[in-house]
DNA sequence: ATATAAATAAACAAATACAAACACATGATT
DNA sequence: AATCATGTGTTTGTATTTGTTTATTTATAT
């Protein structure tokens, strides 16, 4: 037989059961039990399948698996999906949207899906969300793709969000440190300039943890926001002090 | 036994069983292992079916493996990959590539996961595909998305466009009609014109059910263009009527 | 936590497949 | 007839694949 055979075979069986160990495979296929290994290595290694201790897994199955693991990756969970149900109630129909990139903008775009509006985003993963929407009208403002964050940058970036005008914009931040919004790129910092300015309300949706903190560019004044949006963990005197700058809006308190 | 011949028989082997070592084709043809070999080596070169280690794939056997279920329920996937692969052979490193929509284009998009060039797509389902290369530079031109076809088209799409130059664009099309390229849609057909317009070279893919067929809106003229690639079920009398208008370039028939 | 068994990785050896170079044969071209 | 291109087989060295052996790591049960 083969080795692409073996191979093919052995994807089949594992698509087909879900998952598999390598004695499995012995049985099946009647090959010593090192060249399994090296084909479970190398079909894993092409995104076949999935290597685990002892065998492998499918695809879907691993997926299935790490869905909740991989969204519990991310910190603060709790406190931006918060802050995402809020900023979503402010969102009417027929308003016309600009999402930034970050995870907190992602949970906030998953809230919109079945709102009748019109949505603008440089952000790869919160486009993959809207394409599930039946009811918003998306647009992706395209450019260079950083690989890291999934966010589009850039001179046509930059010339594309020129020309548009959103009634409502939500921006997320890395670091917000008195009237300073700060996040880790020029080019991103740049994007969320252009798309505040050209929105008529202008949110910024930051957790708590990111007041005090400064990062690499200042992309915008929190004078010039109309609203902070953050969750209830926030410590009173902290919210005191950046009232002076901003309206801002917290979940109610259980 | 004339090699025509030989070549010939091999393919119909390799089709009717979908793979096949070189002893097999040892046994049956009575010629040496180095003989086959190089036959091999020539069918694969010409993309009638794929050398592997010890043997060879059938084309759709070897699709089995690369394409998602959605994908083979494509009509002319055979022809298509054909094309895709000619067409790739095609790029070179350093190049700046515009890959318009389509399935065929889809396909070539595999085919350049490696190459160290800079891509420039407006077709989603094209650049997720290309999301996976860590060779390639990206950048998808965003503007409103249509969610039947993928695409990004409208304004902000045709404005970015004109200011990006290519080396080479590949471009699909419904119907080719005398001199007449078109499409289904002004917007695409809008798009298609200035990428091909601003690219060095201009790449026609279109499989051999698009000849004689008009469509929509025509969005260019095939004497503009610079090669027309198509497979080799094309009837030879079309092909002949059509070279007249453009250089076209078919797999090598075996 | 420690001991035990299973799974794995690494190194080696044998078999097989391969590529390149060469030589010979055939048939076409001049 | 001499020359050339093409196709084929042979030889030789290289690369790939596979199985075996030996450590090493990982999982599991006490």
């Amino acid at each position: 037989m083969l080795k692409r055979e073996r191979l093919l075979k052995i994807v089949d069986i594992v698509n087909k059961q879900g998952i598999i160990t390598v004695n499995d495979i012995i049985h099946e296929l009647n090959v010593s039990d090192m060249t399994i290994r090296r084909d479970l290595d190398e079909l894993d290694k092409a995104g076949k399948l999935v290597r685990i201790h002892g065998g492998a897994q499918s695809i879907t199955h691993a997926m299935d698996q790490e869905l909740s693991h991989v969204e519990k990756l991310d910190v603060q969970v709790e406190e931006k999906t918060q802050i995402a149900a809020l900023a979503a109630s402010i969102v009417n129909d027929r308003d016309t949207v600009f999402l930034g990139p970050g995870t907190t903008i992602e949970l906030l775009a998953r809230h919109l899906l079945h709102k009748k509006i019109r949505i603008i985003t440089n952000s790869y993963p919160v486009f993959e969300i809207l394409t599930q929407s039946d009811t918003a009208e998306i647009m992706l403002i395209g450019g260079d793709f950083r690989k890291n964050t999934g966010t589009f940058v850039g001179p046509l970036v930059n010339s594309s969000l020129q020309k548009l005008n959103f009634t409502k914009a939500f921006i997320s931040a890395n670091g917000v440190h008195n009237e300073e919004i700060s996040t880790y790129s020029i080019e991103e910092g740049e994007a969320h300039q252009i798309a505040l300015n050209n929105s008529r309300s202008k949110y910024l949706l930051v957790d708590h943890t990111k007041f005090n903190r400064e990062d690499f560019y200042v992309f915008y004044n929190l004078h010039d926001m109309d609203y902070l949006i953050t969750d209830d963990k926030i410590r009173s005197d902290v919210q005191a002090h950046y009232e002076q700058y901003v309206e801002m809006q917290l979940p109610q308190k259980a």
